[in-house]
DNA sequence: CTGAAAGCGCTTACAG
DNA sequence: CTGAAAGCGCTTACAG
């Protein structure tokens, strides 16, 4: 308690507050000399500065906000999913190189969150998924610079980093189809307006057609994106088809398929194929390993937060930035040739 | 931008922000017309407390912070053990309820957490995990609020809660006897004193002890926890003991030996029975399932969060809650009677 | 190149 | 029961 503050480190200094103020932000350009003072003093007393004076003052607090899906509204556990942890862990890492905290919260993602917004004074918004209209609006009317993930409903015209999805889809289908799939079934989350799984599907009816399949709607199963909506879908899989393989739009769900395989005694890759998308670190955990689109995790939170960085720090040129992260397949044992 | 202040709301209702602050807070009784003037105000403007400012003018800041080990100093994916996520989904949670915000941060846990205990004028600080002196004296200058998770090691008298890690090591190993089980390996991360490992060891010696199993020191193979770690043990595993079954204290490197184990061609559980510890997600989801010791982690993030909550409020009463939270094994597929 | 001073939006003794 | 006012630790025009 009783903490060093800038005026203590004026003292110490002989400066003003003010200069002091301008060699911590370098918002003025000082003789050496005097930075040198400043610092070495800083460093003396064990000086930190506090944020939410800097906050206060100056409005901007250092602090990014990462607004990620849950399963359901108001609940716990929105890391069921692996890919949120890995991301946020990049984005939480890569956010720190540049000197910014992150605030992870559950908050529905409707106006509300508008509101931590203001409350904490956030410098930059990650969204990650797709969100109501409402959500949105909201945050309209504040002028944080603000990063979608994942997203196709881009109304708002925000920086964005994804992936080619149709292209994954189209890949994870034709891997499909060169090992000799005719009957492939499609595995996913809802297929929600805006979100990755429309645009996987399309590459997945593409793909198709251009190998002359004729698309299926029967083929076709769609749930929540989790290990158990995975076993339920591969069930109803099994009951309802005759296919020989199938392409899961999520990891975590096709992980829940190899389970539900496993206890239905219907071996992997030798009576279905299973491909995924995300290649989470689950994918390599399981047995047998799952073949996946991969998509560079770590590399889409760096983007992320580079691009959010950029539009914090140039307040103007309100050029969007899209950025689109290259995927491939990682070959495991979850796919066979017939 | 140009946002509600507290000043507005007093314009609004006649009232001064001094008064209009008490009602918010809560900190002097009002008389109920008067409260209700004022949330109709802030109802109707729209009206959200600015932090910065509460937490300068006040210093509660509504932020709690939790620190997580990391792999390697300095580095990202804090979450590579799904364990870390688990539990930080649920306290988050929890401290939403309470209207408390998260900052999750791979700030190398060393002094320099103190710096962002100060910068952001935490309210409160969960700590998981062991760590070194020079960090505990660190935050010992603040009189910031702590409570540790899985730590042995409180030589400054913080709240606690963890397991009955010795009873979990116990457990374990008295189940892999009761299924004729004799020669049984132990992996685990490194035997850092006052680390939960240490503590499942001992519970491990003592079973071995009571039904008259030597103990032998060849058994005994310890690395990182993490999946890697668990198939490099693995093989070391097979290459130099002729067990027949282990008791692994980590789920995530349970997971890499399984996978090890299924790469050469030994099958779990005819050939080797495995018990892991932690009851991941993961745990369920891989094949053979994974018997382990579970333990309940969005409770123990529950009630790090409340220890934490009573501490912030209650300023003084310095005598130490230590929370020990019931284990129990979990049954899978892992594990065969010999 | 540097400083005096106002102000950011709250909280909290203190007075009435 | 309510209000005037100081102060938390910064930042930033403005002046010199």
């Amino acid at each position: 308690m009783n903490n060093i503050t800038i005026k203590d480190v004026a003292k110490e200094t002989g400066l003003s507050t003010a200069t002091v103020s301008y060699a911590i932000n370098g918002k003025k350009s000082l003789p050496e000399e005097t930075l040198k003072i400043v610092f070495d003093a800083i460093e003396k007393l064990g000086y930190v500065k506090n944020y939410s004076a800097s906050s206060l003052a100056g409005n901007t607090s250092n602090l990014i906000g990462v607004v990620i899906p849950q399963t359901e509204p108001g609940k716990a556990m929105v890391f069921e999913n692996p890919f949120y942890s890995e991301i946020l862990s990049s984005i939480e890492y890569n956010a720190r190189q540049k000197g910014y905290h992150v605030i992870v919260s559950g908050t529905n993602a409707d106006e509300k969150y508008f509101n931590l917004a203001n409350q904490r004074n956030l410098d930059g918004i990650i969204i990650i998924g797709v969100y109501s209209a409402d959500f949105y609006e909201g945050l309209k009317k504040s002028n944080i610079p603000i990063v979608l993930v994942d997203s196709y409903l881009n109304t708002h015209n925000y920086d964005l980093v994804k992936l080619d999805d149709y292209l994954g889809g189209y890949k994870a289908t034709r891997y499909l189809i060169d090992h000799g799939h005719k009957k492939i079934a499609f595995i996913s989350g809802t297929l929600k307006e805006g979100g990755v799984n429309v645009a996987r599907f399309d590459g997945y009816k593409k793909a198709l057609e251009e190998a002359g399949i004729t698309f299926s709607q029967d083929l076709i199963l769609t749930g929540t994106i989790d290990f158990e909506s995975g076993k339920t879908l591969a069930q109803r899989m099994i009951e309802t088809m005759d296919n020989t393989a199938v392409f899961c739009t999520a990891d975590i769900m096709a992980i829940g398929i190899l389970k539900k395989l496993n206890e239905m005694k219907i071996s992997v890759p030798d009576d279905m194929s299973v491909i995924g998308f995300d290649n989470l670190n689950i994918a390599n955990y399981c047995t047998p390993g799952l073949t996946t689109i991969g998509q560079d995790i770590f590399k889409k939170g760096q983007k992320a937060v580079d691009l959010l960085y950029k539009a914090i720090k140039s307040d103007e040129s309100k050029k969007v930035n899209e950025i689109i992260l290259p995927i491939d397949i990682v070959e495991r044992e979850s796919v066979r040739s017939i």
